[in-house]
DNA sequence: CGACTTCTGTCACACTGTGACACGAAGATG
DNA sequence: CATCTTCGTGTCACAGTGTGACAGAAGTCG
């Protein structure tokens, strides 16, 4: 790897530490693209060069997380049933983060406590993760062999096991808790997750439409 | 009701159907604040009286989806399983939107191919949607009678049934669906949702942290 | 070193969103 | 109808985000 590359990355953490601990401290509106950009001792236009906008400096984390998430999902058997496969994901990018480095733990705490105190940015967050299911949805449709766009139950799948990873990582039972308290709600959280859904409920074909409007609870058996 | 409110109310009407087709004719980037305020002779500061952004213009329904779900919250049986009364919330959406005005009808269908046009538009959507969650939760959580911040159960059921709201509303089968279909779409969601959960699942109590960091598959019984 | 590529700073600009102020129309009162 | 208050609106000015164009500096390779 060339020395360009090395300081590119170098810069580009450069002002992701300086933006969180100015967001941190200042709070997130009333700190400026110029003031980042001064911090770390460059222009405001090169600034814009590293990240797209001032919100993507939030959503640096997602990235990785949908990378993980894919990969697995690319990993695991064609057979097993989706939601298996996408708990796999969940899981295995829980393992990554138990792995990072105590400086990416350190942003990601950061980042956490970032979004505890301006909901705003939780909304941004959550309106990244809104590409991420479909891209997800998408992926787990081609494994079920259905077209994506008219499969609501691949959607769900995805859905609802994003719901999980995000309400794990949201509600905070402690002000600073560290990673491994993090970690544990979201495992406790997916865990729950498992335990509400009636086994075997994803591995369903294409439903078929009801011929009744609302019929309030049809129970049938999830014989594949 | 005065002339001064009508006269608001209308302004206000005309504004958005104005910028919804704008926005479904050129994209909604490319449309700005002044060509709005152009097509309905104000100026443009006077927009950002009536909507306090651009983005908002998009997501006036879910004040009035908000408003209704939390009513029928409201409304339920204290007894009753929370899930169960986010659902009979859902259902009385449909309802309202079933006998809205041919104008509302109109609106909504725009919004909707608007959305299916700008996945970024998506992402304001369900981050609006987070907000909207959070403020059910705690709803949810105060009829359940247990704290807000630390009860991931609540969140879940409101995650949930929204995660069944939004991905009815958004998986299209069809490029202009009337309204009936969309809302019969949205149904049948909810009705697989329900399916797909174990009975019972939203009666316990706050379930006690697992020794255990990550059993697989404890399967355990959902006793009260 | 010299040629080439890539990154960076400067300048200029469009767009969103807000504060301050003055004008005019709606509403209440004599 | 005259008056006074209230409220909506337009104009002006401004901060902040984000982008395009161009010139110069730094890294890369021969």
């Amino acid at each position: 790897m060339g020395l360009r590359e090395r300081k590119k990355e170098k810069t580009r953490l450069a002002i992701l530490d300086a933006a969180l601990d100015l967001f941190l401290e200042q709070g997130y509106d009333s700190t400026t693209v110029e003031q980042i950009a001064g911090a770390v001792d460059i222009s405001p236009r090169t600034f814009f060069r590293y990240f797209t906008s001032k919100d993507s400096l939030v959503l640096w984390f997602h990235d990785h997380g949908e990378q993980i998430i894919t990969e697995t999902l690319r990993s695991r058997p064609p057979g097993e049933p989706p939601f298996t496969s996408m708990v796999h994901g969940l899981r295995a990018l829980l393992g990554d983060m138990q792995e990072s480095t105590p400086q990416d733990a350190g942003r990601f705490l950061k980042l956490r406590r970032l979004l505890d105190d301006h909901p705003h940015l939780v909304g941004l967050s959550v309106a990244r993760g809104a590409e991420t299911e479909r891209r997800l949805a998408a992926a787990v449709a081609a494994r079920r062999g259905v077209d994506p766009a008219d499969d609501r139950m691949s959607h769900l799948v995805v859905a609802i096991a994003m719901a999980a990873l995000r309400v794990g990582f949201e509600c905070p039972h402690k002000d600073q808790p560290d990673l491994g308290e993090v970690l544990e709600q979201m495992e406790e959280t997916i865990t729950l997750v498992e335990g509400m859904l009636r086994p075997g409920w994803d591995l369903q074909d294409a439903p078929e439409p009801p011929a009744a409007p609302a019929p309030p609870a049809s129970r049938e058996g999830s014989d594949a």
